[in-house]
DNA sequence: ATGAAAGCGCTAACAC
DNA sequence: GTGTTAGCGCTTTCAT
C-alpha cells in the first residue's frame, strides 16, 4: 500500500468495479446510473474514504485555505477579528490559517511572500507599520490580499480601516465633558499607523476643547499591558486627572499601576482605552473604551477577500502585479531581467496574461467608532446618576 | 498560462536550458556541475520562483502542517499553549493550523476525522469532554495525535496532562492556611474532565483541612468570565470568606461581581483562580492562581508529536506496514491485508482497520502544579508581610 | 453513462 | 552529472 493506508479513489473503483472517473463523478454529485452511484457510495462508505485535500488542491489550483496574519494573538481585539473572519470563511468552505507576526515587519513580509507557495488562496493582513517594502510586496502579492488598517492612498489593495482619529477624539472629548482637564495620553509606538492616528485624534480633540497640548502628559511605549503600567508611572508627576490610552491593554496596565499606588479610579483619575475588547469589561473598574468595530472589520475583510476569490474571474489565482496598470503613472511591477521582447520567456516574470481580467479597483471600507462609557470615567464629582 | 502565472520548475528548466530534474536537484541542494547550478539559481531568482507547497505535499505525502485544536481561542491559557507549540513546530519547519472547537464535542471529532483529508500531518487536541466516541475516533485517527488533558487508562494515545487534582488542593490549602474557613468553589461543568478533577482536589483538600463540604458553597457553571460573575452571586448567601474558581476566567468574573457589590478583596473575601494565565496578573486585585504549566504542556505536546512524525519511520507516510519490523518485540504496525491470523476480512465491514497504529507505546507526561500567590488572597487580618 | 488518459508541480528512481 | 520517466490522488476532457 503506497500511501499511509488511506483509501483512494482507486481502492473504491476496484471495490465497486467501476473506473476511477465514475468514482470521482459520483462523489462529486454528477450524474451516473442508479446502480453505479449506489455501488460507489457503498464502497466509499465501507472503506471510510475521505478525499485527499492535497491532491484536490494540486488539481484545482486552490487550497481552500485562507491566512489571517495579525500582530499578536494574545490581544483580544485580534481574537475578536479571528472569530468574525472565521464565521465568514467557514461558511464559504475555507479553512483559516492564523499567523501571529509579533508586529515584526519582516514577518509580515514573509507572510506576504508565502502566498507564493500556494499554501493559501488569500490573505488578510493587519500590519502595524507600513514600510515601502510593504507597499512593494503588497503590489507583487501572488494572490488576493485584504489589509485591515490604513493604507496610504494609491496602494492598489482592498482594505478595511477604522477611523481611529475620530475614535481617539471621541474618548478625549468625553473625558473633557465629564470634567477632566489634564488628560494624559499613553500611546503606542509613534511610528505605527495606529499610533500616529490616535495621537492625531488626541491633539485634535484637545484643541477643540480648548485644552493645551502638554508633552509632559504624553508617553509613547509598546502596545501591551506592562508597557501601560510603566508608562503611566512616568506621567504621574505631570498630575493628570485622566489617562487616555491607545488601546485596552495599555489602559488595563495603567489602571493597574494607578490602583497599586493607592489612587482611585475614577475618583482620582479617569481611565479610558480603545478597541472595546473583552479586556475593557473584564478590567476593574470596567473600562470606558472606544469600539472600533473589530468584529465588523474582520467580517468585512473576509467578505472582500472572498469576493476577490469567488467573484469575477474566479480563476486559480488573481492576476499578479502587471494587472494594476489602471493607476496612471504606475511603475512596472517587476523587471524581467532579461531579453525584453522575449515574449515566451518572460511570461513567467509577470507579463500580462492574455486574458483581459479586469483588476477591479481596490475597495476600502471604514468602520465608525463608537464610545462605550463604563465606570472608569465616571465624573470625579459626585455623580448625579439617579 | 495554466497556473496563476507562477513560475514552475518547467519555466526554470526552459530558461536555464536544463532538465527539470536538474532544476529540482539544484534547488534541493544536491550535487550538480558548477555551471548548471549557477544557471538554475539565476533563472530561479530572475523568475522569482517559489516552490509550490501543494505539489510538494502530494509527492511527499506530508504537508508539513500541524493542527492545534483547543476549546476556546479567547482563553489566554490556550494562547499560551499556542505560543509554546508554535515555537517548537516552527523550529522544526512546520506550519501550525489553529482550530477553536468552542468545546463542542462534535467539532472535536470533526477535527480528528479531518486528519484523514491529509490537510495536516498531525494533531494536538485539547478535549474538554472525553466520550466513547472520542476514544474510538482517537484509536482510528489517520495520523499521530497528542492529547493535552487526562485520558482514561489504556487509550493508546500520547498525552500531556496536568495534575489538576493536586493543583486545586494547593489553592484550597493555601486559602485555609491564610485563615479562610468558608471556602466556596465555582467550578466549570461537572461533566468535563477538568471540572471533575478540580472538584476532586477541592473536596480532598477540604477534608485534609478538616473543613466540611457544603453543597451551598459550590456552584457549577460554564467556563467563562460572565459565568463566574453570575455563579458567585448565587453563593453569597452561604457567606463564604473565600472563593476558589476552577480557572482564571471564572475568578475574574467572580472578583468583578464581588467588587461591584462593594465587597473588598481580599479583606472581605479572598479569590483564587487556576491556570495562572495572563488574566491573573491583569485582574484587580492581582489574582492568586495555580500554574498548571500551560506553556510547558504545549511545548511537551509538540515535542511528542514531532517525535512521532520524525522519529522512527520518518518515511513519507506514517508507515507502510513492512517497514517497522525493526523494533524487537514490537507489535505489528498494521496487518498487511491478509497476513497472519489477524482478522483480515473485516477491512470491508468498516470494523477497525487491522490495528490501531501503535509503533511505540503511548507516552504520557504530567506537569506539576505550582501555586502563585498574589494580592487577592492576602490574609484577611492585617498581613504580617514585612 | 462510462472508461481511458492527460495532466496539476514536484521528487526520485533509473538509465545514459 | 544529467535527462527521462513514473507516479503522488484527483478532476476533466474526450472518446466510446
Amino acid at each position: 500500500m503506497p500511501n499511509g493506508g488511506q483509501p483512494t479513489i482507486v481502492s473504491i473503483a476496484e471495490r465497486a468495479g467501476v473506473s476511477i472517473a465514475s468514482v470521482s463523478r459520483v462523489l462529486n454529485g454528477q450524474g451516473a446510473r442508479r446502480d453505479t452511484t449506489e455501488r460507489v457510495r457503498r464502497a466509499a462508505a465501507e472503506l471510510g474514504y475521505v478525499p485527499n485535500a492535497v491532491a484536490r488542491s494540486l488539481k484545482g489550483g486552490r487550497t481552500r485555505q485562507l491566512t489571517f496574519a495579525m500582530p499578536d494573538i494574545g490581544n483580544p481585539v485580534y481574537v475578536a477579528m479571528v472569530r468574525a473572519i472565521q464565521e465568514v470563511t467557514k461558511a464559504a468552505g475555507y479553512r483559516l490559517l492564523l499567523h501571529s507576526t509579533d508586529a515584526v515587519a519582516e514577518d509580515e513580509l514573509a507572510v506576504l511572500r508565502s502566498l507564493q507557495d500556494r499554501t493559501s488562496d488569500g490573505l488578510i493582513l493587519v500590519p502595524i507599520r507600513i514600510t515601502d517594502a510593504h507597499i512593494a510586496a503588497l503590489g507583487e502579492a501572488a494572490g488576493p490580499v485584504v489589509v485591515i488598517g490604513s493604507l496610504p492612498d494609491g496602494v492598489p489593495v482592498d482594505s478595511v480601516r477604522a477611523d481611529s482619529v475620530a475614535g481617539a477624539a471621541l474618548a478625549v472629548r468625553h473625558l473633557h465633558a465629564t470634567g477632566r482637564r489634564r488628560i494624559a495620553f499613553v500611546n503606542g509606538p509613534s511610528d505605527t499607523v495606529p499610533g500616529r492616528n490616535r495621537e492625531l485624534g488626541y491633539r485634535r480633540a484637545l484643541a477643540e476643547c480648548g485644552l493645551p497640548y502638554e508633552p509632559a502628559l504624553v508617553a509613547h511605549t509598546d502596545f501591551g499591558v506592562d508597557a501601560g503600567a510603566r508608562a503611566v508611572e512616568r506621567l504621574l508627576p505631570a498630575r493628570p486627572d485622566a489617562v487616555f490610552c491607545a488601546n485596552d491593554q495599555l489602559a488595563l496596565g495603567a489602571s493597574h499601576a494607578l490602583l497599586a499606588r493607592g489612587l482611585r479610579i475614577p475618583d482620582d483619575l479617569a481611565v479610558a482605552g480603545m478597541d472595546d475588547s473583552e479586556l475593557a469589561q473584564v478590567g476593574w473598574p470596567p473600562l470606558t473604551s472606544v469600539d472600533l468595530g473589530s468584529s465588523e472589520r474582520g467580517r468585512r475583510a473576509a467578505e472582500l477577500l472572498l469576493d476577490r476569490l469567488e467573484g469575477p474571474g474566479s480563476g486559480p489565482a488573481a492576476g499578479p502585479g502587471a494587472a494594476h496598470a489602471a493607476e496612471p503613472g504606475a511603475e512596472p511591477t517587476r523587471a524581467p531581467t532579461g531579453a525584453a521582447g522575449d515574449a515566451p520567456a518572460d511570461r513567467a516574470g509577470g507579463g500580462a496574461p492574455a486574458g483581459p481580467r479586469s483588476p477591479a479597483p481596490p475597495r476600502t471600507s471604514t468602520a465608525h467608532p463608537r464610545l462605550v462609557v463604563r465606570a472608569s470615567t465616571a465624573p470625579a464629582t459626585d455623580p448625579p446618576t439617579r
